[in-house]
Order: C-alpha cells, then sequence, then structure tokens
DNA sequence: CATAGATCCTGTATGC
DNA sequence: TGCATACAGGATCTAT
C-alpha cells in the first residue's frame, strides 16, 4: 500500500503485532523481493533468526523494524529490516494455518509460535533487507537504504521553510517535485493530485513560478489530505491495499480527483480530466487549476 | 548538474 | 471464447 497514510497504517500494525517478538525462521521464497539485500537469501535469514524486532519506524513510504542484539546489550540496535511495498506490496500478520496467499514472497515465523509475518507482493516491486543504520545527521539513526529520503510533511521535525526554498529552486513541474522523494517523502501519485486539486495549482506548473506562500499552501493542503486520509485507515480501491491485518480504509470516499475522470469537481462542477504523465495518469480539474501557458495537458 | 523517459513485474479490465 | 491493449497507488537507472 504505497502512500504515507497506507504505510503508516502498516507501521503500526506492525508495531503493535511484531513489537517484542523475536524471530525463529525465515523462509525467503522468492530472490526478487530481497534483491537490495545484495548478501543474498542465507545471509539475509541469517542476520534475522534469533533477533527481536524492538520496534516498527517510518520515513516517507519506507518502514523498517529494528533488531535488537540479544548477544550483547538487548537495548542496541545496530542493523533493521526495511521495506518498500512498492506497487502491491503487504506486510500481514496472520495464523500459520491461513493457506498461503498465491504471491507471498517472504515468511518469518516466531518463537511465541504466534501469528507469523507474511511478505505479500504481486508485482515484485517492493521489497525487504537488513540494513546496517546510519546517523541522520539529526541526532537520530535511520537505516542505509534511507538516507537519501528526505522528511516526510508529518514529520515533527520537517522543516517547511527549507522545503519552500527547495520547491522554488527548481524548475520542473510542481507534481513532479512533489513525487521526488529527495525533496519531500510519502507523497505519491493520489496525494500529489489530491493536494495539488485543493490548492487549485497545476501539475505543470514550474515549481520556480510559484509563490512562496503559494507552496506554503501547498504543503498544507499535502498535509491535511494525508492526515485525513490516516485518519480513515488510508485509501484502497481494492484488497490490493490492506493493514497487517487484510482490512481496507476508506478514504477513496473522500477523493475529489483522484480517479474521478468525468465525475463532476466538488467545488466548481466541472468533468475531472485526465492526462498522461509519468506512465501513468493525472486527475485534475480544468478550470479550478489553470494550465500554465504554452503547454496544454494531453488528453488521452 | 538537472531533468525526462524507460524499465522492472503481474494481474485485471476493456475492446475487438 | 480468445487475444491484444491499456492501466495500476513506485523507485531507480540511463540518456540527454
Amino acid at each position: 500500500m504505497p502512500e504515507l497514510p497506507e504505510v503508516e497504517v502498516v507501521r503500526r500494525g506492525l508495531d503493535t503485532w511484531v513489537r517484542g517478538r523475536t524471530v525463529c525462521d525465515v523462509e525467503v521464497r522468492h530472490p526478487r523481493s530481497i534483491r537490495r539485500h545484495e548478501a543474498g537469501a542465507a545471509d539475509f535469514a541469517g542476520r534475522i533468526v534469533g533477533r527481536t524486532f524492538t520496534g516498527a519506524s517510518r520515513r516517507g513510504k519506507y518502514l523498517w523494524l529494528r533488531l535488537g542484539e540479544p548477544d550483547e546489550c538487548p537495548e542496541q540496535e545496530l542493523a533493521a529490516l526495511v521495506g518498500h511495498l512498492g506497487m502491491s506490496g503487504q506486510l500481514l500478520v496472520e495464523s500459520s494455518d491461513a493457506p498461503d496467499e498465491p504471491h507471498l514472497r517472504v515468511r518469518f515465523r516466531f518463537e511465541d509460535e504466534g501469528p507469523e509475518l507474511r511478505f505479500v507482493d504481486q508485482r515484485t516491486f517492493g521489497g525487504l533487507a537488513v540494513a546496517d543504520m546510519v546517523d541522520d545527521g539529526a541526532g537520530g539513526q535511520v537505516p542505509w537504504p534511507v538516507a537519501h529520503i528526505a522528511r516526510d510533511p508529518l514529520d515533527p521535525l520537517f522543516d517547511d521553510a527549507a522545503f519552500v526554498r527547495r520547491v522554488r529552486a527548481t524548475d520542473a513541474g510542481i507534481k513532479r517535485v512533489l513525487l521526488d522523494q529527495t525533496v519531500v517523502s510519502g507523497i505519491g501519485n493520489i496525494y500529489a493530485d489530491e493536494a495539488l486539486w485543493r490548492a487549485r495549482i497545476h501539475g505543470e506548473r514550474p515549481a520556480s513560478r510559484l509563490s512562496t506562500a503559494g507552496v506554503r499552501d501547498l504543503l498544507d493542503h499535502a498535509r491535511a489530505v494525508m492526515a485525513a486520509a490516516l485518519a480513515e485507515g488510508g485509501t484502497s480501491f481494492d484488497a490490493l491495499y490492506v493493514n497487517v491485518n487484510g482490512q481496507s480504509g476508506y478514504f477513496d470516499r473522500r477523493l475529489a480527483a483522484y480517479g474521478q475522470e468525468g465525475l463532476p469537481c466538488p467545488r466548481c462542477g466541472r468533468p475531472i480530466r485526465r492526462s498522461a504523465f509519468m506512465n501513468r495518469s493525472s486527475y485534475f480539474c480544468g478550470t479550478c487549476q489553470r494550465a500554465p501557458r504554452g503547454r496544454p495537458a494531453p488528453e488521452r
């Protein structure tokens, strides 16, 4: 479940259901799902078996389970199991009696013989790896594959002013900048379109041509829409996007633009339009969100 | 350097 | 029914 609210729903579920539990077995059923763990499946399993998950953390769309060090100081966390759900990844906590999912990729069993943790991923764009922790430059630590990811707008340490400066320093279209996880993390195609609709900004407007107040307003809307989605358990159109217990969120009922092609704009009533963007789609109101001059959005 | 495009996968929906 | 095409919520690598 790809964007920030959905990943946060999963993080909370992991923190509730696997924190404090010790892994006794790791079964890698598809090598592609651990391709970021370059040392391979045996090393991956060897670095987790016998360890205790001491908590679940998240930055943007990445999440990780911190691994305690049983042999030395139990409080020490030198590594973590890092995950990214990609387009179709799920982390499910369920009984060992439950039949294997068709796209079950990695299974974790626990010493307590309670419910197991499964990584299920249809398209295998997601993946897991064990990675050492590095300093994040603000007194904290993150696994090294996450070090290049910016903080997300719901992070208390997110720097609004620095974000505004960075956005206004680039000439790319504002939607592309919103999706750049090194600028701001957690925003994907749904919440980019929703935030732009709320802020009445067309995604192809060059970021450098937005005012400081305009960028701040857009950031506020991104924050608000993701917080609202989180409060409803995230957005899901189908069974692919579920929490660790297999349940879907309800925010799809609140979407104003994304996926609403042809339906009336909730603000002005004109039909929501769709245009091609980065091998997928952008949804927007052609009336509320004026296209930049000289660059009409191609209908498809 | 910054930016745009192609690519990795599998499944579902739609149209001929 | 069969087959082809378009599309799906992402990140990363490559080319320009």
